[in-house]
DNA sequence: CGGAATCTTGAAAGTGTTCAAATCAAGTGG
DNA sequence: CCACTTGATTTGAACACTTTCAAGATTCCG
């Protein structure tokens, strides 16, 4: 059960198995069909979401009225509009499953509770967040040094598997650029 | 002594003096002139940095030879390359001094070890990297709603203390602009 | 099969960069 | 305190990368 949750945490501490009984307690497992929303763009991020089986997506309307795709999570990532979740605040961000998706997700009363019965977790949860600001430091990195026609080249050999399993389109959103562009590099790679 | 640090950490959990005591074992305090270095390119990053007083950035040398900034740290903030200092990973970055700076510093073993003795200190680091984590989803979105100009006015007018207290073509570095197209923006405001 | 969503094409327009050079500011040593 | 040297900012013209717009071709799904 949550067998991917539980690998995931016990990667980083050790959590006997009469604590992940305990854990299971403030866990709301969600089972979603395609196309199915978390957060809705004026919601407040009432839950972080970890994504057990499946694929979402994080995005925002602007004001062209774009989607602008801001962050994906396939297994085992984590997703949520922190300022939202840690602050109440209405958050500006969609959260949608991309494909079919098992979702377990923390409302911030049942996350605050969790951590205090099993401080083990908080251990685990300072060092997912370090290891999400490292990732966020390499992308940034990314962003400065490359092209957006290299980024999409890196992208796209870097995370091939991810390049088959979502739309081109959406891919283009992600990194920033117009579906007409992604297709012209297409065109030219070939 | 370390007040910048002691009220920051008790901003988000308690922290007795006797703890606070323990604390102090582990840290390592520097103070440094203008335009010294606490890391460069190739060494691994041995330490977390929090600015007691000062202010830091931290850097890249793109393929052109600029100095591409990706950070910027002052007063209260933690700056550190995570990938290099988690993973033990040669770094990319240097992270040199702005100003005459007091620094204080936990190497990866004090680091550990402190989190070790005082687990109270887990939930802190946990709570000031998920804010981090929000601070970059926050100005990942600016970078795909934004053209450079509303980036750098957006910037500007949102922290003018920062563009009196750095060099503009440091702003213009950390904006992903050039200097000259940061001069252009000027001139057109007038 | 029909309709909607997705992907491709090509031309025109912008936004921001590059390059080269001039001007301005600032710190150092005499 | 001035002269010198280096660092920082400004200018303008030419260029490059990426977007926009408008259609057309294709794929997918019920």
């Amino acid at each position: 059960m949550y067998s991917n949750f539980i690998s995931h945490i016990r990667k980083y501490v050790d959590l006997d198995d009469n604590s992940v009984a305990l854990l299971f307690k403030y866990i709301t497992p969600l089972k979603l069909k395609r196309k199915e929303f978390l957060l809705k763009e004026g919601q407040i991020c009432q839950s972080i979401y970890f994504v057990e089986k499946g694929c979402l997506r994080m995005y925002f309307i602007d004001d062209k009225l774009n989607e602008q795709i801001t962050q994906f999570a396939l297994e085992h990532w984590w997703m949520a509009d922190h300022f939202s979740f840690m602050d109440n605040k209405p958050s500006p961000y969609f959260i949608e499953t991309i494909e079919k998706s098992e979702i377990l997700a923390f409302t911030a009363s049942s996350f605050e509770a969790m951590l205090r019965e099993l401080p083990q977790m908080e251990r685990y949860f300072r060092i997912v967040m370090q290891r999400a600001v490292a990732a966020s430091q390499l992308r940034n990195k990314y962003t400065y040094e490359m092209s957006k026609e290299e980024f999409y080249q890196h992208f796209s050999t870097s995370f091939p598997e991810f390049v088959q399993r979502v739309p081109q389109y959406m891919i283009a959103s992600y990194l920033g650029l117009t579906p007409q562009y992604v297709s012209e590099l297409r065109k030219k790679k070939l």
